[in-house]
DNA sequence: GTCCATCTTCACGTTTCCTTGACGCGCGGA
DNA sequence: TCCGCGCGTCAAGGAAACGTGAAGATGGAC
């Protein structure tokens, strides 16, 4: 398996010798680990977020002073940093409530380290996972579809086709209005199923005056620009009876 | 907090009681569950070129057959969907190595159904962070019946049939409207028998005036598609002099 | 007004789907 | 044994839907 990337993980742990033990799994893992003893300087530490943000937070819940739930409530204010809570309170009910209250995990007291280290491992690749980089707020937002092999900018109209296979050369051209309000609706809710009288309010401004092939002429053209063979589609899939649908690619990480 | 967004949910458990009642739990958060019984059905299930694809796996461990662990890491080679491992393996160390093969979270057993939703909901939300949402528009909820050996999606009629003896592989293809029809009305009451008439007006748009006999042909077709042999068949059952009925092989007890 | 891009309709060949009729088999009763 | 009946199965129309090319219609820019 790849090795996890290091991340930045704060521990509350108002017991030293755990807190000790738990810094050292998680330095053994790469990790860059900042331990706190009590609830206010857990929010401290977190506020301070120097030069590096904090990538994840492992809280217990018997603090003193501050309890662990507003520590917790107040990194909830502030973001959405993936928490794990490591507690003594080990009853369903403290489980439940605990997660409900937005932790990402819940581990009951005492633990083996390495489950708490394969626990974090588990939320940090997940956190990635899912992370994009700041969306460029445009009008239209740049449509991308199919893997990124289709990308197109509803504003000018313009799309890129990358070849399907080694070598093939990329190819782009222009779309008509239509043709970008038919890919669009499509492209609403990939891999349903629309009919035709839903993709024709798409497509028309007088749907109701239409014949419903338009749309079949429609998705023609559509497919002839971008190279699509309706035997074997990897864009637009004919539902025999029903309508048409955007080919849905399974999570690209 | 704002009501979690619905996800479609695929359950891997063969003890048919308890993925009942995970299923009413899940569904009572507004989840779309698919149970299936075994891990060759899970696969099948996954691979279904559904109209909405899987967002979350609860998978179980122990299963006949096919192993969980070769489950999980069938799901992992196809993507990211996030997993959760719910299984009798209770050790630190069998917790340890489910989370390292990629799982994002694991559970004993036995288990309070709270905190297995909350922790379903706990992983989607961490899931679909970053991601913008979707006016998810209700869709028809896929069709699982013979402990999932048979997956259908109504939206694209397209199904899976999960092979039945070992090292025979899914197979899977695209039914016709009729097909469906009779399918869906048959899986309405599992268990019970369909007259001929009754099954008329699932399968055509003008029961009146046509043979009775377009559901045999219909039901022939079907069970040479799905591969049920009406000798001895697994999914639909012939009660001469009287209908059809769907094999229900989950009872509620 | 013309010109141009685009939309819409139509026509034709092909595919998909439904429906029917025919034939064979097994079973029970005369 | 012969017959009638219900069911499984196959193949043959036939109706409807789809892919596609081309022609006409529409509407805006100039």
């Amino acid at each position: 398996m790849a090795r996890p990337a290091s991340a930045r993980i704060l521990v509350v742990e108002d017991e030293p010798r755990l807190g000790e033990l738990v810094r050292l799994y998680l330095a053994r893992d790469g990790h860059d680990v900042i331990v706190v003893g009590d609830g206010r300087a857990a929010i401290a530490a977190f506020d301070a977020q120097a030069a590096r943000p904090i990538d994840l937070v492992v809280l217990d819940l018997m603090l003193p002073g501050l309890a662990g739930e507003a520590v917790l409530a107040a990194i909830r204010d502030r973001g959405d940093t993936p928490v794990l809570i490591a507690s003594a309170k080990r009853s369903d009910l403290e489980r439940i409530s605990g997660l409900r209250m937005g932790a990402d995990d819940y581990l009951a007291k005492p633990y083996n380290p390495n489950e708490l280290t394969a626990r974090v491992a588990a939320i940090l690749r997940r956190s990635r996972a899912g992370r994009h980089d700041e969306p460029v707020q445009a009008d239209e937002p740049m449509l991308s579809v199919a893997d990124g092999r289709l990308v197109l900018d509803p504003a000018t109209r313009r799309f890129t086709v990358a070849g399907d296979g080694p070598g093939s050369s990329p190819v782009g051209g222009r779309l008509t209005p239509g043709e970008v309000g038919l890919l669009l609706a499509l492209a609403r809710r990939p891999g349903a199923v629309l009919s035709r009288d839903q993709l024709l309010e798409a497509v028309t401004r007088r749907p109701d005056e239409v014949v419903d092939r338009v749309v079949d002429v429609h998705v023609a053209n559509l497919r002839r620009k971008l190279g699509d063979d309706p035997a074997d589609p990897w864009l637009i899939e004919t539902i025999p009876l029903t309508g048409y649908r955007l080919i849905a690619t399974r999570d690209p990480a």
